[in-house]
DNA sequence: ATGTGAATGTGAACGCATTCACAAGAAGTG
DNA sequence: CACTTCTTGTGAATGCGTTCACATTCACAT
């Protein structure tokens, strides 16, 4: 294999492989083709061995994929086969979601820090995690935690980004529906939710009326 | 201007200018010119630029765009001009989060409908929305209701797809981490929310022990 | 050993989206 | 009215990612 710069779109589409494979293995599969897992995640089987050849030769010609193999090397590849701590700020609707959603331990993420910024929420419990007061947001240098979940309105978004920051954050998972400025070195990932929605009715044309 | 295939991620992009565009509105302003709104949302100008000019001319050359216009017109692209009706399937910690989530009001979205197959959820009111039971999904056709959302388990989450077609629905927002089946004319988008988290860690390299 | 079938891995071709460079048009100034 | 400045709109070039076609490798059967 020569050397070959990585698309972000391979990078992008590894996690859709990775739970492919784990949900596979969950179900007791020990072994796969590509065809298969294509078939299974929907994409096409090419997509998937261009994606694999740009970090190596993980199948065997003829054979097929071990999956276990296959699993570790792409949690390899994406810094997964550590457990990576993340903290939430914002304990609203959408950041309770959050801290209960099993998803996120599939990929070995554990969200083990919550923050806001209403009294009232302080001190309370969402699956074994205490809200904590915003102000105390230093403690994730202590704890060493280097991913930051922000879900709070969209006027208090840019000021969270910036105390993340702050506190030794160098990734973030932007919720709100905005624009955050960051030092370079910090990567954010914003998902507006809605704005997925706000793509369907163009794909959708309108039932005409009868 | 010559026609020209309108790119899909031209059309991905257009629910982010609308809404910096409409922020921009509701904080008083009319005006604007491109390279502003780039700096805004955070893209580039020439980009805007572009996916603009696939559907025709919007601003004035040496004045730049009148904002109220320009959301008309995305809105006109994209079909937000009208209330979209949307109904939710699943009324957990996600379920019950976007319901409450303010966002989908924005793009001019409606979730009028929810449904669980949790006998103690049923009759219970979330934001105005009665939870039914889902077994009444049918009623979807009845409300003219042409859009989905997914928020139920993963082991659900293809039986539920099915169900939705059933009643009618021609585009889902899928939440489950799962690839899901449907007839060719229905738009499925699929957010594995984790997922997003599961690519941070390649771009931040882990910070070395001392 | 040899042939057949099955699956992987990859260079090359292709196509699409981004980026660039510049023409076109509007407003302000002296 | 000429000139400058500002900003839009777009054809063309570039570059990146997808798709294709096929060489390569392994297992198994005979």
């Amino acid at each position: 294999m020569k050397y070959k710069r990585i698309p972000d779109e391979t990078i992008r589409r590894l996690p859709v492989y990775l739970r492919g494979l784990m949900f596979l293995h969950e179900d007791g599969q020990r072994n796969i083709s590509i065809s298969k897992l294509a078939d299974f995640i929907g994409v096409n089987s090419w997509q998937i061995r261009k994606d694999f050849s740009y970090f190596g030769e993980f199948g065997v010609r003829g054979v097929g994929y071990e999956i276990s193999k296959l699993v570790n090397e792409i949690k390899g590849i994406l810094r997964l086969n550590v457990v990576q701590k993340a903290a939430l700020v914002g304990a609203g609707h959408l950041g309770t979601a959050i801290l209960s959603y099993p998803g996120f331990g599939v990929y070995g993420f554990d969200v083990t820090a919550a923050f806001d910024n209403n009294p009232k929420k302080i001190g309370k419990k969402i699956k074994d995690v205490t809200i904590m007061d915003i102000s105390r947001i230093d403690i994730l240098k202590k704890k060493n935690i280097t991913l930051g979940i922000i879900a709070v309105p969209r006027s208090a978004a840019q000021e969270t980004a910036h105390a993340l920051v702050k506190a030794g954050v160098m990734g973030i998972l932007n919720f709100s529906p905005c624009y955050i400025i960051v030092p370079k070195k910090v990567k954010v990932i914003t998902i507006d939710i809605a704005g997925y929605l706000a793509r369907m009715p163009y794909y959708t044309p309108m039932e005409k009326k009868k």
